[in-house]
RNA sequence: GGGCGGAUAGCUCAGUUGGGAGAGCGCCACGUUUACACCGUGGAUGUCACAGGUUCAAGUCCUGUUCCGCCUACCA
């Protein structure tokens, strides 16, 4: 292997292609049905079969493919199960929207056809988020892939269907839902996502039927008017206390209600007296079951009014409400109108303004399943990662409502319900009956209805795996090891997959749960098309590689904050990549004279900085490893940047230079050996992260391994551990440092060599730094480097540097700029008085010598020690100075 | 209305049982040393939001305040 065929630069496009291929062609992300291995297993969140890879997948899947890596290189029989969710309503809008391209309707074509036309669609489009996800990197078992309308998926739908309704969990009823007019479905209530927006607050009169004054009430709505079956007040509101009972005539409609009671009123709020449409109104609606009103359903399925609004059928409701309020001012009912804000629900999908409104729909009842659900997690048979989000989870199950899961749309899991016209049975059942087990009638009719899309994705984590079905997958792999996801969707999926989860597994879906932060662009804004912050995942994996984009996402997720990005930090990022290559070069150049095993070394062939250099990898091998753990994959990250480009690249490379040039063989063979060793060990602890370019350094510097992906990922060991060569490389970086930074501030450039004088008390450490003496000289630029045996050796007329106990003269040649030393040493030495002022205030104090413990103090008693002596040092240095200036 | 999170260097953020304020980027100076200018060496920069309290000792624990962000809620 030449250094020729490298490039300087790292090429991410040529590489990452060659080994995605050449992963899929060895099968090495394939999981194991059943194995000896122990099983470590994630199913991912299924992106919408509509969807493009956003920043959030990006950062979704690239935390799920570190983690999964991870494991697979630790040897677990890993699975990640990978699919597509059918997003019922957004599918259904696109295929409408290519319809409608051809001047069709659905309606045109009627159910079936529209339903092949969205099979057609998938077929064309629906693999895309996944092949994105390839470019990413992701190691998902592709063999598995699962989509929630596959035909097993929707056996599982119907099964728990079933199960549900004779168990008496699902039910039936006309009840008050929200309801998209443009949608034309009923949607739950996590579906509607609520704004403040700016409108009136108009106040309007109601005449008591017998004549006798009136009743003023106040309204945001004034169309709902038309339906409108009660006026209510406050039971203990003194102002209304004598009318209640009394009718009053609804204006435009010319038709007497009632005055009714109910302590859900606000006696403080407008007038006290509020109108009451139970059709068009949550409250009204849980008021009018209480009071036994009629309901009276004025609008239509496209928020029209209906024959029921009397003169204003056909109108819109925001015509209609323009019309409500003229007619109102010209027959004389019209108060007033103030300005007011208040929350509008719009719906989540297509922002239309989101009708409440009386249907007949099909619910699950939660409450019992909720509390199981908390349960699970009060006995931590599911951990919540950060813990913060079960208090979330908690509440929001407390406080559930039933669950509406019927859509009045065509695509998605059409309801295993059918009904018989002859004699009105109802039919629930698994597999499409053939006649009506009640009368034989074999015209059977099925539920118009579909079910809601996180029905079938909160079966997931089961179904993806076959069941109903006993399957050795569903044996091995469930409960799942671990759920990654976005605290966004913690109602939406994470609490009904627990719900289902326990309901049909009888053991909760996954055992972990990390819940990651958003992605937002660099100023803390959400990213959406609309403000145009949007940053496309794919042009930054393609402008600057799937590892740099990576890397970039994972140094940036800390537990419980969001992720701020910027094309910069990922640029910035990029260099790193570069850097690991280079050093990679760097090796290659100097490995290719060595054969592996060629002879034996002995334990004094290492050198100093070969021992180091083991022992750090040994303490990033465990720092990296607990973080994963526990998925601080900002810390892991930011600590194999910290090793591998300051430690590795900064000083080891450096340190071993010479003895690569140089002539010692034994000694070259160990610092080879070395530079071997740690490169592919860097390589494995970076390959969950960055898999493509280690890959690509992997193929060149492994033993004949396969691949990297199935390499064992590095445990600390033992033999590594090395503390003394640790305390010792101490000394010697400190005093390298110490007359670079004299270097830096004297202007002495790297190619001018300089001589240096040492002096130190302690033997110990004189002994070290003889030791070290050739890594100083080369390190610091040196021609000498010279011990002086007797302080009263010291040199005039020289930089003076204090490098812990050891005092360094650097020789500058020439004059010394007086100066300048002088500045220098007396900003070091003010730094350092303020210091000791501050341990002296500690020592001086009684209650810390006696309360403190004893190690503390004794720190702080070395620490003055140390502080007094470099003070002393500084001001001789000073008064040398001084002496040279006369 | 309820809940949660945040406030630390110019920017973005780390800071795990309380015990010498850190990183990355940016900035300044010097430098083309045959891995890397997507580089090297050195440097500067902080009332750790504010006010109290606990403690020998508080960025870290407690209480309150201010300002930001998010989630949640049926007040017409």
């Amino acid at each position: 292997m030449g250094i020729d065929e490298l490039n300087k630069s790292y090429e991410p496009r040529d590489v990452e292609e060659k080994w995605y291929q050449d992963w899929i062609d060895k099968s090495l992300f394939k999981a194991e049905d059943s194995s000896e291995k122990k099983p470590f297993s994630i199913v991912i969140p299924p992106p919408n079969v509509t969807g493009m890879l956003h920043m959030g997948h990006a950062l979704n899947n690239t935390l799920q493919d570190i983690l999964i890596r991870y494991k697979r290189m630790q040897g677990f029989n890993t699975l990640w199960m990978p699919g597509t969710d059918h997003a019922g309503i957004a599918t259904q809008n696109v295929v409408e929207q290519e319809l409608a391209r051809e001047g069709i309707h659905r309606h045109d074509i009627g159910r079936e056809k529209f339903i092949e036309r969205v099979w057609q669609w998938r077929e064309k489009y629906g693999g895309i988020i996944l092949n994105q996800l390839k470019k990413l990197g992701c190691s998902c078992d592709w063999s598995r892939e699962r989509f929630t309308m596959d035909e097993g998926l929707s056996r599982a739908v119907r099964e728990v269907f079933v199960r549900l309704y004779n168990d008496g969990l699902i039910y039936q009823g006309d009840y008050i839902v929200n309801w998209c007019p443009r949608c034309h479905t009923a949607i739950s209530d996590l579906e509607v996502e609520y704004e403040t927006e700016a409108t009136h607050l108009w106040y309007i009169r109601y005449p008591y039927a017998d004549g006798k004054g009136e009743i003023v009430v106040a309204t945001t709505r004034p169309e709902t008017m038309l339906g409108d079956t009660a006026v209510a007040v406050n039971p203990e509101d003194e102002r209304y206390k004598d009318v209640i009972g009394k009718k009053v005539i609804l204006p435009l409609m010319n038709k007497e209600i009632p005055v009714i009671a109910d302590d859900y009123i606000t006696k403080e709020f407008g007038t006290g007296a509020v109108k009451i449409t139970p059709s068009a109104d949550p409250n009204d609606f849980v008021m009018a079951q209480r009071h036994n009103l009629d309901i009276v359903v004025i609008m239509d399925g496209r928020a029209v009014i209906n024959e029921n609004g009397g003169r204003y059928q056909g109108q819109d409701c925001y015509t209609c409400r323009m019309n409500v309020v003229e007619d109102l001012k010209k027959e004389g009912y019209y108060v007033k109108e103030e300005p007011y804000t208040h929350n509008v629900g719009r719906c989540y999908r297509c922002k239309t303004i989101v009708e409440p409104m009386v249907s007949k729909q099909w619910f699950v009842k939660v409450k019992g399943l909720a509390k199981t659900a908390t349960a699970a997690v009060v006995k931590g048979e599911t951990k919540i990662v950060p813990s913060m989000w079960e208090a979330t989870y908690f509440d929001w199950l407390e406080n559930i409502r039933d669950w509406c899961i019927s859509r009045q749309i065509w695509w998605g899991h059409r309801i295993p319900v059918w009904y018989c016209d002859e004699c009105g049975k109802i039919i629930v059942a698994v597999e499409e009956p053939e006649k009506c087990p009640g009368c034989g009638n074999a015209a059977l009719r099925q539920d118009e209805d579909v079910l809601d899309t996180w029905f079938s994705s909160g079966l997931w984590p089961f179904s993806t795996l076959g069941w109903p079905e006993e399957t050795d997958a569903l044996r091995t792999f469930y409960p799942t090891s671990l759920l990654i996801t976005g605290f966004d969707i913690i109602f939406f999926w994470v609490a009904r997959m627990m719900m289902m989860g326990l309901y049909v597994m009888k053991d909760v879906p996954f055992r972990r749960v990390y819940l990651h932060a958003l992605v937002r662009d660099e100023k803390g804004d959400k990213m959406s098309k609309s403000k145009g912050n949007i940053i496309d995942p794919l042009k930054m994996i393609d402008k600057y590689g799937a590892d740099a984009f990576r890397y970039t996402l994972a140094v940036f997720t800390a537990q419980g904050r969001d992720v701020k990005m910027s094309e910069a930090r990922i640029e910035g990022y990029r260099h790193f990549i570069n850097k690991i290559w280079n050093a990679f070069r760097f090796s290659m150049m100097n490995l290719s004279d060595y054969t592996e095993n060629s002879g034996e070394l002995k334990p004094e062939d290492y050198s100093l900085a070969d021992r180091w250099i083991k022992d750090r990898l040994n303490r990033t091998v465990d720092d990296v490893n607990a973080a994963l753990e526990e998925y601080r994959f900002n810390d892991a990250t930011s600590r194999l940047y910290q090793f591998t480009w300051h430690e590795l690249c900064d000083w080891y490379l450096e340190l071993i230079k010479p003895v690569l040039y140089g002539e010692n063989t034994n000694r070259k063979k160990a610092a080879q050996e070395t530079l071997l060793l740690v490169l592919r060990e860097t390589m494995k602890l970076l390959h969950p992260f960055i898999p493509f370019v280690t890959e690509e350094i992997w193929q060149k510097i492994s033993d004949n391994e396969k691949s990297i992906v199935i390499s064992e990922y590095p445990a600390a060991k033992e033999e590594w551990v090395d503390g003394e060569a640790d305390l010792m490389f101490a000394y010697l970086k400190e005093i390298i440092t110490t007359v670079r930074n004299i270097r830096g501030i004297m202007h002495v450039p790297p190619a001018k060599k300089m001589k240096v004088h040492w002096f130190c008390p302690d033997e110990a450490v004189q002994h070290i730094v003889s030791t070290g003496t050739h890594y100083i000289k080369d390190m610091a630029g040196l021609t000498e480097f010279s011990h002086l045996a007797e302080k009263e050796e010291e040199p005039k007329g020289v930089a003076v540097g204090v490098a812990g106990p050891v005092k360094v003269y650097v020789f500058l040649g020439g004059m010394i700029d007086i100066e300048k030393e002088k500045a220098r040493l007396q900003k070091e030495h003010a730094k350092t008085s303020t210091d000791i002022k501050r341990v002296s205030r500690k020592l001086e104090n009684p209650d810390f010598l006696s309360k403190a413990s004893g190690e503390v103090v004794q720190k702080e008693e070395a620490k003055y020690a140390e502080l007094k002596e470099r003070n002393r040092i500084l001001i001789d240095a000073l008064g040398n100075l001084s002496a040279m200036a006369e």
